[in-house]
RNA sequence: GGGUCGUUAGCUCAGUCGGUAGAGCAGCGGGCUUUUAACCCGUUGGUCCUGGGUUCGAGCCCCAGACGGCCCA
């Protein structure tokens, strides 16, 4: 590449800003220290009339991104953000002297990290700013920021480079502060009301917990494979068996399926596990739960959401074989015959296998026609057995469980039930599984003798629970795509990158 | 996996009928001591995603592929 060329690029240039800036000292000093931050000035002195506050002389010292940039002859003003926000800068020629003026205007750059000291003034326009006695550059920026009013749009580079979205893009640095604000809110509750908080195996010699198909990576000194976890489950109860009568966990699950507006590979959920209490009073306690965390984090307990408005100061319950029967227009007789079932979901163009019971027809009629549809919360309850392996069966009905899932703007949020903690149950649950990933279900589960030994020293009547914390934080900012809830979502490799 | 839309300057985007690529911002040079998406004058910058094909001629049409968005499975 000739020289030329190289003088027209953008980079170049700030290259050779950098190696002046190398010849007049340190060029990535860290001595600076922040005094003021832009949110504090603004609360402590955005109101102050100008003629008070310049009387007054604050001094103020603040660091931060240079975001704009106005140069004019012999005075500039910088717009500098911090993590707090913006404040602007005043430099004049006469104030910071010759020298340091020039260096300003000839080395420093948009997306620099500057710092600032001087006192505060008002300018004409009233706005808050400071007006510099030193300036100091404090690392400088080699790539041109993204444009400085339409920022970052394309959503490819946003999730590749999130540094870059979250540098310009204010909206999705809130999103993720919504989101810390989500889990640590989580936190408090589940706190306040004895749980204990653990943190169970990623890496699993047996893959259980949730029908799912798993990754699976190696442990070189053991000579064994192990499996990314696709749900904690088999861990929490194993901790209830112990004694600790009441656990959470909140953290990341992996399922290896497809990529798409709602799965990211890895995802985290909230799972918790109590003793001495069934799937009614889970109910209870998630409707507890989100109205809190909405009282918290949106101010109330309706919460906007694309056109709707999701009420969660009341949540329907139906069983899932009333809501099949609504959605289709079928009598509970109908709805109860295999039969009828099969011939429901051909016409749903469901690729109906014939060792599906009814239990698995109706689950996939259900999901085929009501999932979509049911946008206020509404809990599903008496899930077949047949698709809950790890669930209590009910009292009333033997091909039933004690099981719900909570459903919100057509996503299932939450799933959680009264626990099967009958051994010989548990495996006879087992051993359908493992038939089913003999026949070649890749998503069935594996008999998991290790659970079932922990399972035979008896544990106590127990209800357990899990809650997608993504899909929380999409409800909570109004995303309706999970990748813009999760800071490094998964994507395909880029290929060759730049070398620079 | 299928369908569909997109990919043009660092960023945000135009690009007519197929006739040899533009704007704003950023950058560079100059001017300007209360600007604020600063402004004014001048100016550099392109693998039009990649590879084939059709054509006298392709950013535009056709085929294949890559990556992304959305929908479906």
């Amino acid at each position: 590449m000739s020289e030329v060329d190289r003088e027209s690029d953008v980079a170049a240039h700030r290259r050779r800003k950098l190696a002046a800036r190398r010849e007049l000292g340190d060029a990535y000093p860290n001595a600076f220290r922040r005094e003021d931050t832009a949110a504090d000035l603004h609360a402590r002195h955005g109101d102050a009339a100008k003629d008070a506050l310049e009387a007054a002389s604050v001094r103020a010292v603040v660091a931060g991104r240079i975001m704009l940039r106005r140069v004019m002859g012999k005075a500039s003003f910088l717009t500098l953000e911090d993590p707090s926000g913006r404040i602007q800068c005043y430099l004049r020629r006469n104030e910071v002297g010759a020298e340091t003026y020039e260096e300003f205007k000839d080395l420093w750059d948009i997306g620099d990290i500057v710092g600032v000291e001087g006192a505060l003034m008002k300018t004409n326009r009233g706005e808050l700013t400071v007006q510099a006695s030193a300036v100091h550059l404090l690392a400088k920026s080699l790539k041109p920021l993204p444009e400085k009013y339409h920022g970052l749009v394309d959503q490819e580079t946003r999730y590749r480079q999130r540094y870059l979205d979250l540098m310009v893009n204010e909206e999705s640095r809130e999103v993720f502060r919504v989101r810390a604000r989500l889990t640590a809110s989580m936190r408090r509750f589940f706190d306040e009301r004895g749980y204990l908080e653990v943190e169970t195996p990623m890496m699993h010699p047996i893959p259980g917990g949730a029908t799912a198909r798993p990754f699976v990576t190696h442990h070189n000194s053991l000579g064994v494979d192990l499996y990314l976890r696709v749900a904690p489950e088999l861990y929490l109860k194993r901790l209830v068996i112990g004694g600790f009568e009441r656990v959470y966990e909140i953290n990341r699950c992996f399922r290896n399926e497809g990529l798409s507006p709602r799965h990211n590979p890895e995802f985290t959920t909230v799972e918790f596990y109590q003793a001495f209490a069934d799937y009614r009073d889970l109910m209870d306690l998630t409707e507890e739960l989100l109205g809190s965390l909405l009282d918290e984090i949106a101010g109330g307990r309706v919460l906007r959401f694309g056109d709707d408005d999701l009420d969660f100061r009341q949540f329907a319950r139906r069983t899932m074989s009333e809501a099949v029967g609504e959605a289709t227009g079928k009598t509970p007789s109908e709805v109860a015959d295999p039969e009828a079932l099969a011939a429901l979901a051909r016409g749903l163009n469901i690729a109906v296998e014939p060792h599906w019971q009814w239990g698995r027809l109706l689950t996939e009629v259900f999901e085929a026609r009501v999932e979509e549809s049911l946008v206020q919360p509404t809990f599903i309850t008496q899930y077949p057995a047949e698709v809950s392996p790890l669930a209590r069966r009910s009292a009333a009905d033997p091909r039933l469980t004690d099981r719900f899932e909570l459903f919100v703007a057509g996503r299932e949020v939450a799933n959680g039930f009264s626990e099967l903690n009958d051994p010989d149950e548990q495996a006879e649950r087992f051993r359908a599984q493992a038939a089913l990933k003999s026949r070649g279900d890749l998503e069935a589960m594996h008999f998991d003798q290790d659970f079932l030994t922990a399972l035979e020293y008896g544990m106590p009547p127990t209800a357990g629970e899990g809650i997608g914390v993504d899909r929380l934080a999409m409800l909570l900012t109004n995303r309706t795509t999970i990748r813009d809830v999760v800071l490094f979502p998964q994507m395909r490799p880029a290929g060759s990158e730049e070398a620079t």
